[in-house]
DNA sequence: TGACTTACTGTATATAAATACAGTACCTTC
DNA sequence: GAAGGTACTGTATTTATATACAGTAAGTCA
């Protein structure tokens, strides 16, 4: 089951927000939507919005301008996706009172910066939980501390390597022992640090 | 190459920015980003957004409110995290255009269906890189093929393991053998299936 | 040394845009 | 046939928010 049912010019309304944030990366205003749809007055907006609000499809901050915000799917991970939390044995249906916390991978979670991901080749890091085919979510920074897991610039090649001080050399080590640590100095190629390992994503088929 | 390089506090105005609009929906006013960093005027604000404008990350609405419109990539998760490809050798900055795809994390990739999330507690999946303290990313199903990893609720707890046929049983397995097999018929408490698992999320202190 | 840029504080004003109230018309449902 | 929901027009008021102008302080450039 989902949302309640909307009315055509309701759907309509929807759809206008929807391709308007879409396209310009803020919200409406009132006038701005009037306008669109020909409107002379403002209360057929409101009326509107507060159907839609009603029944769930948008959240709007009184007295704010613009502050309409799109709920319902087409922003999975700005809402989040919920956390099971505990669960009661024997229930029928998994209700949604249930979830009580969400996940959301948006960059708050992933602290300041600019990040981007990389797709792990290789099981040089298996021993970390980091698998062929994982995307690790990397903090773009060019220096990291002892014990984190950085990515690294050798040659051509962007691999991912714990950053460990043995004595006082700092180098790349893999999880698994087959592979040879790299000192950070003295090497050829240089190595260069790309930033820091702050979250991994996988899939399965 | 891209767009003019930022300095500190443009690039930490313009991931306020995007973290804002990934998650409301709409963009936040010159009070809101004053308050959020603590700006007592509103001055710096506008300062920043002019040099963000001049160089060329959002643009502007004179007059309108809210009406920050912001420009290119940089936008994290509205459009997906950026995943670094084929990295050159040398290069002294990692440039904009060497982004060339990009990791969305939305339900799309997941697949169609209702998902919620897990986290994992213990090691007994830690044989397939399921680690504790992860999130797995489960889409909810009551069945599942053999060979799939699932999450079951036994009793009051929600496990992850794999569902696996032996001979005409079939069964739960955890990855780490020192785990005991639970016969999915027969077994008391009945377990029962919550869904299966399409990704997995972790994040590195 | 002076000009220029970045990064702000502080106060005042103008206005885009939200809110409010009073209507009209049409369509269902009980 | 009264009551409620949808879909608007029209006018007036309030306010959240953008703009403007005048500064201060520190750093960089030539």
């Amino acid at each position: 089951m989902g949302l309640p049912a909307l009315t055509d010019r309701q759907r309509a309304l929807l759809d206008h927000l929807a391709s308007f944030v879409a396209k310009r990366g803020y919200a409406p205003s009132l006038q701005e939507i009037a306008h669109a749809f020909g409107f002379s007055s403002l209360q057929g907006v409101k009326d509107h919005l507060k159907a839609l609000e009603r029944k769930g499809y948008v959240r709007r901050r009184p007295g704010q301008r613009r502050a309409i915000t799109l709920m319902g799917q087409p922003r999975p991970f700005a809402n989040g996706i919920p956390i099971l939390g505990r669960v009661p044995a024997g229930t029928p249906q998994l209700a949604l009172e249930q979830y009580d916390e969400r996940l959301t991978l948006d960059t708050a979670t992933l602290g300041p910066g600019r990040h981007f991901a990389l797709q792990v080749k290789g099981d040089s890091m298996i021993h970390a939980g980091i698998h062929d085919g994982d995307y690790v979510l990397v903090r773009q920074q060019d220096t990291a501390e002892p014990g984190a897991i950085v990515v690294a610039l050798l040659g051509e090649d962007a691999t991912v390597k714990y950053l460990r001080r043995r004595g006082r050399q700092v180098r790349l080590e893999a999880a698994n022992p087959a592979y040879r640590p790299i000192p950070l100095h003295g090497h050829v190629p240089a190595p260069r640090i790309l930033g820091r390992v702050v979250g991994l994503y996988r899939t399965f088929r």
